[in-house]
RNA sequence: GGGCGGUUAGCUCAGUUGGUUAGAGCGCAUGCUUGACAUGCAUGAGGUCAGAGGUUCAAGUCCUCUACCGCCCACCA
């Protein structure tokens, strides 16, 4: 941002002194945060908290950020939606609780640890558990800072008196508490099952974690040779198969034919010698066969595919395992145990090849399951791994959102939700790495399980009894969200029945983007429900994705990332906030671009600006230290009444928006109320009358208490979305005597009355200026020239024009400004060469000083343009109001609407015409 | 293969239960160093609301179909 050369006040005093130059974000929001924390009004108990704790608490509940990851943009709205949600219910008076978090993140941190460590010549196994770890705790004291200092730049007003982390110790009780009731309730398992596993992070992954992803590859058709019944080759007959991964043929147990298909009817039965292994499976027949597909056969390898490890069950097939942990092929595999997965393919197509089995391979287009993190290929494997048993969990989630307990926003996501709910699969919790929560199982040498939630784990086996000393922990971990599925309550203290815990369990509002409804929402709702037997918030609030602006993703890789601070070092968090939450619903993606982003701060500068304006216009009859009050009614000026209006209009607005979630409309609704209403009508208006001599001091003051008021409103209102700036202006404006010393513990506003007459004669007034300033324009008159202009004025008008009238002329750049009893005496008084404006029922003619031929032919132009469209509409009302049905059907205040319309529409083109000479 | 969303001004998007003349920002055009703000002010141009049918007195809004685009879910080798 370019400096400002500072100009002088038009009235300098003490309080806009402070104000005197350009908004500098960096400075006034480091200031800010700082005194909020001093006046300790982030906690619902904090000394500065004005909460009334008599109301229900708010709660919203954060997904923690990833310990190592840094702050984007996609969590700048999210804690901007948070937080505004949290500063609404705050002002409210409500009790709040925002929970400060950091997650663990086992997977992904461990990721980048390994990278880390790669660069400095070490791996996880040469490090081994112990200092692997050590280095990753000391790893992540540097990175939560990070994580910390970018939410306090955003200005989330978390409670960092109640900060968690999901490795500490808190959250780990809960996991084992969490645990040992679901093993003892038998929601939790241990079984041999076919798992997905990752060979780059070495651990398996649940379903949710493997991410389908398209690629072109290879259908190769392959020659079984059929044996007799004594195992010996038929010479010449074979079964053809047609199969992606001809490196399973280690590993298989059968072929699979469709029982109707009569290429192969006859050889159901009948057995064939699968290469390399010499191993001889039968011919099975099963209808998951597609005879379509490839040849029609099917080899079957139950132990690395999820479809034949089903066929495998239905017909008892052995599961032959010919990959380890490391993705390569292991000592079932024969010749080729030890070589990668993929090198092992081409070894077995290039020998399949020479023994002449290879019949012929056509490019394929398929889908492959890749890792979430490391993107590797996944492997199908036979592990034996923890489950929890999801179904019972899935419908008691399912009964809170159907019952309404737990509504879902938008609600088209309650669609997925259900979808994804009904036909949910166990999920596989145990993890072979080391970042994370230890799973509290115990196995003793009889093979026998305990679970134990003590921390020092169990004295004994609770099957056999044998001592502690012969058992063995299971090495594997939790999956991170199992212990980010207790977020709402581990954090509180849960399993104990901690006074938090009491106070805000359940939660009020789950924030999130829509992309982690399944791994992270429907676990807190399944554990939530299940373990504290209510479901842990009212409402889910999904967000959407925050894009680049074409759309795409944002990505280091892809280079497109718009850092959040450096969009806070250059245009302020307040800025940042309200570009990412303007114009945005509920689950609608973003795309934020540069023009948003000056759009937002040009916002804030117009805010900052006007307040300058204020303060630096107080009349010398108001002292500087006097509190807020409302102004002296009997002194406003018909522009003051519209504005105070105007401002109740819009504070009821905002706090329909805020009810229905809608917080782009509360938005959209708070910048056209202070741009185009407060900045550029009601300033205007102000200025002319605040100017010296122009009023009484009385009604000055009314005027400018009247700018104080509305602002303190709209700076409330506007608080929870640009907490930073509303708070830097707050602080120099009067107060009230009941108002706290921070604008984020003071009362969101309350509606006044809303005063019809007020909206209606200054909107008509301003419809004149409007009118007036086109004509100037068309006619291409000097806009610096000041013209005669008259107006026609219905008599309900006169006193709002009267009292407006040297605001008038200055915004109409009209002086002498009169006003005519009459239309004719309008007429009567205006020339020829007179611009003829007409806006709504006032009508005026203003007279350039010079009118040329060509002026004169735009003008008739103009007014000629104006005419028919008036035209085009009145018959098109009429059409309306001739059509009988509607007359009779349409609710009469439609109908009453479409004649006053018609009325006014006729009266237009009358005028046009006069003015026409028609 | 199922499901969901989108299609509104040159661009990015609002448009809440159907109801006067469909809005905003940016961009564009024409002017303005207007005593808060050039991060600004004034004025203007620009839309068959993807297409076709239907319901209704009335449809951007509700229903059906179609066409593109995007996303989610799904065990076709």
């Amino acid at each position: 941002m370019t400096e400002q050369a500072e100009r002088p006040m038009a009235r300098p005093d003490e309080a806009t002194a402070e104000l005197a130059k350009a908004y500098q974000p960096a400075e006034v929001e480091a200031r800010i945060y700082e005194r909020w924390l001093a006046a300790d009004v982030f906690a619902p108990d904090g000394a500065g908290s004005t909460a009334d704790h008599a109301l229900p608490p708010f709660v919203v509940i954060q997904p923690p950020p990833n310990v190592t990851g840094s702050l984007h943009l996609g969590h700048a709205q999210r804690s901007g939606v948070e937080d505004l949600m949290v500063r609404h219910a705050r002002m409210l008076g409500r009790p709040t609780l925002f929970l400060p978090g950091l997650d663990h993140a086992s997977i992904a941190a461990q990721y980048v640890l390994d990278r880390l460590i790669a660069a400095e010549g070490e791996t996880r196994q040469s490090l081994g558990r112990e200092r692997y770890l050590e280095r990753m705790w000391r790893f992540i004291t540097e990175t939560r800072e990070v994580m910390l200092t970018q939410q306090r730049r955003l200005g989330a007003s978390l409670d960092w008196s109640r900060l968690r982390f999901t490795m500490d110790e808190v959250s780990a009780r809960a996991v084992r508490e969490a645990f040992a009731r679901l093993y003892r309730e038998d929601l939790a398992y241990r079984t041999e099952a076919l798992i997905n596993w990752c060979p780059g992070c070495r651990t398996s992954l649940s379903d949710l974690e493997v991410v389908p992803t398209p690629e072109s590859g290879t259908l190769w058709t392959i020659r079984y040779h059929l044996v007799d019944e004594h195992g010996a080759p038929e010479p010449g007959r074979w079964i053809s198969v047609a199969t992606t991964r001809p490196e399973t043929i280690l590993g298989d147990t059968a072929v699979a034919v469709h029982p109707d298909d009569p290429r192969y009817r006859a050889l159901v039965g009948q057995r064939v010698l699968i290469p390399f292994v010499e191993r001889v499976v039968p011919i099975i027949a099963d209808a998951v066969v597609d005879p379509a597909f490839g040849t029609g056969a099917v080899k079957i390898t139950p132990a690395h595919d999820h479809d034949d490890y089903e066929t495998g069950r239905r017909h008892g097939l052995a599961a032959i395992t010919v990959l380890d942990d490391e993705g390569r092929v292991n000592d079932n595999g024969a010749a080729f145990a030890g070589l990668d997965r993929y090198d092992a393919r081409h070894e077995i197509l290039a020998r399949l090849d020479a023994a002449g089995d290879l019949e012929g391979s056509k490019p394929h287009e398929m889908v492959i399951g890749r890792c979430q993190r490391s993107n590797d290929v996944v492997e199908p494997r036979l592990k034996t791994q923890w489950f929890v048993r999801t179904k019972p969990l899935a419908e008691a989630a399912l009964a809170a959102t159907r019952s309404g307990r737990t509504r879902i926003l938008p609600e088209r996501f309650e669609k997925v939700w259900e979808h994804w709910l009904t036909e949910i699969r166990d999920w596989n919790v145990s993890r072979q790495l080391w970042w994370g929560h230890r799973i509290p199982a115990w196995y003793c040498p009889d093979g026998h399980v305990t679970v134990s939630a003590d921390p020092v784990g169990p004295s004994a086996c609770e099957v056999c009894a044998r001592p502690a000393a012969e058992l063995q922990q299971d090495p594997d971990i939790f999956d991170t969200w199992f212990s980010s599925g207790l977020w709402p309550f581990s954090t509180l203290g849960w399993p104990e029945p901690t006074p938090d815990l009491a106070r805000f369990y359940p939660g009020t509002v789950m924030e999130t983007a829509y992309d982690i409804i399944f791994f992270w929402v429907a676990r807190m709702m399944m554990l939530g429900i299940h373990l504290l037997g209510d479901a842990p918030f009212e409402t889910v609030y999904l967000s959407g994705l925050v894009r680049d602006p074409y759309g795409q993703k944002m990505s280091k890789t892809k280079g497109n990332v718009v850092d959040p601070l450096e969009a806070i070092d250059e245009i302020g968090a307040d800025a940042l906030r309200f570009a990412l939450i303007n114009g945005t619903a509920p689950g609608n993606d973003l795309r934020l671009g540069r023009e948003k982003l000056e759009n937002a701060r040009n916002f804030t500068n117009k805010l900052w600006n006007a307040a300058r304006f204020v303060l630096g216009a107080r009349p010398a009859a108001v002292s500087v230290d006097a509190p807020l009050a409302a102004p002296d009614e009997a002194h406003l000026a018909p522009a003051d009444r519209w504005i105070r209006s105007r401002a109740a209009a819009t504070v009821r607005a905002v706090d329909a928006a805020m009810a229905d979630f809608a917080f782009g409309e509360a938005c959209r609704l708070l910048y056209e109320a202070i741009w185009s209403e407060y900045c550029d009508w009601a300033l205007e208006f102000a200025k002319v009358r605040l100017a010296p001599g122009a009023a009484s001091d009385a009604q000055q003051a009314a005027t400018w208490w009247t700018l104080v008021e509305v602002l303190d409103t709209y700076l409330r209102l506007l608080h929870p979305v640009m907490p930073f700036v509303t708070e830097a202006i707050w602080e120099r404006l009067p107060h009230r005597p009941t108002d706290p010393e921070s604008l984020m513990v003071a009362r969101w506003p309350s509606s006044g009355p809303v005063d019809a007459a007020a909206d209606a004669d200054l909107g008509a007034l301003i419809e004149l200026v409007r009118a007036i300033r086109n004509a100037r324009a068309e006619a291409k008159v000097d806009p610096a020239a000041w013209l005669p202009t008259d107006v026609f004025v219905p008599p309900a008008l006169w006193s709002a024009f009267d009292g407006l009238r040297p605001a008038l002329e200055r915004l109409a750049r009209a002086r002498p400004l009169e006003r005519r009893s009459t239309r004719d005496d309008l007429r009567a008084e205006v020339g020829e060469g007179a611009l003829a404006v007409l806006a709504g029922e006032l009508e005026a003619a203003v007279r350039p000083a010079v009118v040329d031929d060509a002026a004169a032919a735009g003008e008739r132009a103009r007014l000629e343009r104006e005419l028919a469209e008036a035209e085009r509409l009145l018959a098109a009302a009429r059409a309306r109001l001739a059509n009988e049905a509607f007359v009779a059907k349409a609710p009469p205040p439609v109908v009453e609407g479409a004649r006053a319309r018609e009325a006014e529409l006729a009266h237009q083109v009358a005028l046009l015409a006069a003015r026409l000479g028609r």
